[in-house]
DNA sequence: CTCAATTTGTTCGTATGTATG
DNA sequence: ACATACATACGAACAAATTGA
């Protein structure tokens, strides 16, 4: 068996999906190009070091959601230009995330049990006495791509409870009159969708995600908001800058 | 069929699969506590709309892992804590980022093939005349956990071809004298590994992986440094300040 | 100590999907 | 297109260990 098909071993996708997965994967980056021939089953074959008709079935699959097509004699060829899925942009600046926020249009579900106050790592700041605790779910079109849930100190809410059950949470709390923010720190890691989330953006069960936690500590040293946000994993993109023009010279060189 | 097995059912991979993949993710988070009794195989049953024998199948895998003890009359329980496997940190300043590089100790791997000029999106500045190709895969004890592919300007890699050919691109580049870079921008979207790439990090073909790529473009506008960095998905975390003390208010409020 | 309830272990049979040659 | 082998998933029945009344 060859090294790529013990690879293929690995997981426990069934052989022709993970080689569709994977002939999907090379149009998307635009290695073969709209209208241009793709390898022959064949050639594939060798490649993947599967049988013939494992190959056959995966452009089958491929054929059947429109990305190729297949004539006899001639090869398989790119039907279609596949679209960057990628819109979403993560922020990683302040006012940008905020300016983001302010124009999205969330939808609040009803939540039915009580949820135990937000745990907190050592650098996350001191719990607040009470949270109310708000979840909702983002949309483009019909499609939903994140799944927020955000522990908000009740002291906050109460300023402007009406605000805060219909519009984004963070740009209220930054615009606050009287509320000192101290630090804002997000981070994120890459995970699977558990069984609700999953039915909510309607991903399979432990398809890849980008959770996403956000805390705001205030001067006091209280964590006033905490969410915990689920994106789609495959819809975002996320872009840093992590150096330009006029500090260059301060930070080129940084001491050890 | 209950709406959770309809969830199941988008995905390629067994159920039994995905019925244990959820079962460690909830032991992961703490969920269910080391030496907890989880709930009972017709709980899950019902839970999650399988049969038993589904249930059954899965729960013998964490076995086999050594994540839970079955114990016939008595329950299945939690084995052993979990660890933290999220231990890579991303970073996004340029000064850490640098940092955390010099330390850093890549294995090289030849190339075979010439590799075609980096293709560069509009803001990532022009072209040099000609790319030195460099590929390492980067370890944490025995374990791969990423895969480097770096297209170096050629007139910067022959200043110091021995630095380049056995450590980290990056830092040399950032303390050359003479070499003026502009701004530095890196990217990260949520992808999954290719053929080669899940060969060389011992993960199954299409497993979650973060991909980002690093662009540094000098004073004459060129790219002198692309690089296109896989990770696997199961050990990064990515940390972002948004904010902090002393910018707080100069950014509380942007203007729209 | 016995009994019933609970919970996991084991084994059928059947149907369908996957992969090969 | 066909024959073969193996994996997946279900439902059902029965066995074995543990617990507490």
């Amino acid at each position: 068996m060859s090294e790529l098909a013990k690879t293929l071993r690995l997981s426990a996708v069934p052989l022709y999906i993970q080689v569709a997965a994977e002939l999907r994967r090379r149009i998307e980056i635009g290695r073969w190009a709209s209208g241009q021939k793709i390898s022959t089953i064949e050639d594939l074959q060798e490649e993947f070091g599967v049988a013939r008709v494992t190959v056959r079935q995966a452009v089958e699959l491929l054929e059947k959601d429109g990305l190729v097509r297949r004539q006899q004699g001639r090869g398989t060829f790119v039907a279609a230009d596949v679209e960057d899925t990628r819109w979403l942009k993560l922020d990683t600046s302040w006012s940008s995330l905020i300016e983001t926020l302010k124009h999205n249009v969330p939808k609040f579900m009803p939540v039915s049990a009580p949820m135990p106050a937000p745990r907190l790592g050592p650098e996350e700041g001191r719990a607040a006495p009470e949270y109310v605790f708000l979840r909702s779910v983002q949309y483009r079109g019909d499609r939903a791509y994140s799944v927020v849930n955000v522990q908000l100190a009740k002291d906050i809410y109460e300023r402007d409870p009406q605000a805060f059950r219909c519009h984004a949470a963070l740009p209220i709390v930054a615009e606050m009159k009287g509320v000192k923010i101290a630090t804002a720190r997000q981070t994120l890691v890459i995970g699977s969708a558990e069984p609700e989330l999953a039915g909510l953006l309607g991903v399979p069960l432990n398809a890849p995600t980008a959770e996403a936690r956000c805390v705001v500590v205030d001067r006091r040293g209280i964590a006033i908001y905490v969410a915990d946000i689920t994106y789609r994993g495959d819809c975002i993109r996320l872009e840093t800058t992590l150096l330009n023009d006029n500090e260059s010279q301060r930070a080129r060189a940084p001491k050890h």
